[in-house]
DNA sequence: CTGTTAGCGCCTTCAG
DNA sequence: CTGAAGGCGCTAACAG
């Protein structure tokens, strides 16, 4: 190792070989057109010679970039975009694609910039795992590229890859409700105060259309407390979950929408000597924290890689469908059970 | 939006603004000697067009190519990669870079495509975050990259950022030795077992040091059970903890090498009815679930995200030092206390 | 079957 | 201050 190892080029490997670059071309890119005994040199002295194209020049004289960008919110690192990406990084090395990712830092300006940059690298596809700025997305689509919106999106036109939240979220509190629980709380962020509410309106509705059905009074705590920070996302959980045990009566169950509240939630049951499923039952959404949690927390697995996986699909055009919806899985685990005698006599 | 809007070049710029491509050139670059007037005109037509410069043309000429390759371990997504991708992401924004993202899959062949990847592209570094064969850090070094060892390295000589383990190890123990405590139990990773042992074994001797200071007996359970899986990580901590609580003597705090193993831990403390920090003390390593815990748990946190960043600017060059070594940091949470009397007397 | 030629879009001397 | 010309490394006609 001296200097700096200049890069060879196909020229260096014609001449070693004795052929025109164009020969070279042909044998990298298997051209049957070239005879065997010349194919076969010419083999030898690029793997003697450690020779490797440059991807750059490649690209600019056939215009194939095989790469995709993968812009992630401010929230990254966080487990749903962390399994999204993985996916995504799995679907692309399966189809030969590679992945440029950037952060818009969820600032609208970042956001154009790295929109922009994914732009001038002459991306084939633009993938938002959580898009700030509709007019971000659209910038996108004009340059050409194929743009994908995973789980939430703009009003923006684009290819969408997202999960059924209503379904699953039925699924856990008819769950509770099949358990003999009628006195089941909610708690969550409010729809209004998200970007795009769809999710958190999902997860809600479905709570309240499942009780209706059976004739539940239904309790809901929406989150006014947005933390931003992740490092603290269990404190809303924490909040909630003490507004609730400051009633009269204390429910028999809790549906957070998400892991992240069934953690604080948790927290605070266990601070206060309630036992979890014993005293009240729990259930969280997204299986991210669950199964690490105290007791490990009965949730609604969104299928995170899946959505990775269906986002590069689809931009690279390797899926017949411009709107994927996922089915999420009920994940029963330890922190739900039937009501005790005491609980439902409490109720009385 | 029709149908394949043709990228804009340099020479419609120029056409549109009555000028040559080289004058375009210029302004693009902020060349001083453009006359004012020429300048704004090519500006306006510029930001009026729509136009970004084709940076695969723009790498093939200068040679810039101004991208990092982070190549993550299939553990990956972990809680430590994700914040090493974050903050490396960060940083290389901040710094005029983009970050190409691949996965070795665990897999050395695997391994060694992406890395070759890499070299295609020419790409200015190479960063593993857990490298899995030591071929191919050589392999990259060799092709002109700069190369980066996060954290856990091959024998493979490069630049490494990794973060002192046996300090924080040393400031965990000894937290539950001014607690009081003298049964400490250790429960981690057999540092024989893994690719690199240097963080199980610097945890692990952090603990018999200290403890051989003051003169207490070392109980060490070390992982026989390596679950790769990273769903069921918790496992092996419930295992090691349901060994120790089936001996005579309960120790009264276990130092757990890892949050996730600690979470195992918590569980079945929980299942057992046991009250933690009341019953027994539990600290872990990582502070990437801890706040999540039940109770919150007191940890040693490592500092991902800073470590990414000290890698990027290592990959850049903008780093001094060849050899970054950061410090961890105690995080004192609820799952620590003094041992109670109930606890000291069952060990008479 | 193989070589020659002409660019891809941009930047950078070198002249004017 | 501006333009013309050549070439980065590779590939795709087009000839032989």
């Amino acid at each position: 190792v001296d200097t700096k190892p200049q890069h060879l080029t196909i020229h260096d490997v014609a001449a070693a070989a004795g052929v025109s670059t164009a020969t070279v071309t042909r044998v990298l890119r298997d051209d049957p057109r070239v005879a065997l005994p010349t194919r076969q040199r010419v083999r030898a002295i690029v793997s003697q010679l450690g020779y490797q194209v440059n991807a750059v020049a490649q690209s600019l004289r056939t215009k194939q970039i095989a790469t995709v960008a993968h812009i992630l919110s401010g929230l990254f690192p966080n487990p749903f975009s962390s399994n999204v990406a993985r996916g995504l990084q799995e679907e692309a090395t399966k189809l030969g694609y590679e992945v440029l990712v950037y952060s818009s830092e969820d600032s609208p300006r970042v956001e154009t910039e790295v929109v922009q940059a994914a732009i001038r690298r002459r991306v084939d596809a633009v993938i938002f795992t959580t898009p700030v700025n509709a007019d971000n997305v659209v910038l996108a689509g004009h340059a050409g590229a194929r743009v994908v919106q995973v789980e939430r999106s703009t009003g923006a036109p684009s290819i969408t890859v997202r999960v059924d939240n209503y379904c699953g979220g039925r699924e856990a509190v008819e769950l509770l409700l099949s358990l003999g629980h009628r006195d089941i709380a909610f708690i969550g962020l409010d729809p209004d105060r998200a970007t795009d509410g769809s999710i958190e309106s999902a997860r809600l509705n479905a709570y309240l259309d499942a009780l209706q059905q059976v004739g539940a009074r239904p309790r809901v705590l929406l989150g006014q407390h947005y933390v931003s920070d992740v490092a603290s996302f269990q404190t809303p959980g924490r909040l909630y979950i003490e507004e609730i045990l400051a009633t009269d009566t204390t429910p028999t169950a809790v549906f957070a929408a998400s892991d992240l509240l069934a953690a604080g939630a948790l927290q605070i049951l266990y601070a206060r000597g309630l036992r979890v499923p014993d005293d009240i039952s729990v259930v969280g959404f997204d299986d991210t924290y669950a199964a690490s949690l105290t007791p490990p927390l009965t949730t609604v697995a969104v299928p995170m890689r899946e959505l990775g996986q269906a986002a590069l699909r689809c931009a690279v055009g390797a899926s017949l469908e411009d709107h994927v919806e996922l089915k999420s899985q009920l994940v029963v685990r330890e922190s739900t059970g039937s009501p005790t005698r005491r609980q439902v006599a409490s109720l009385m």
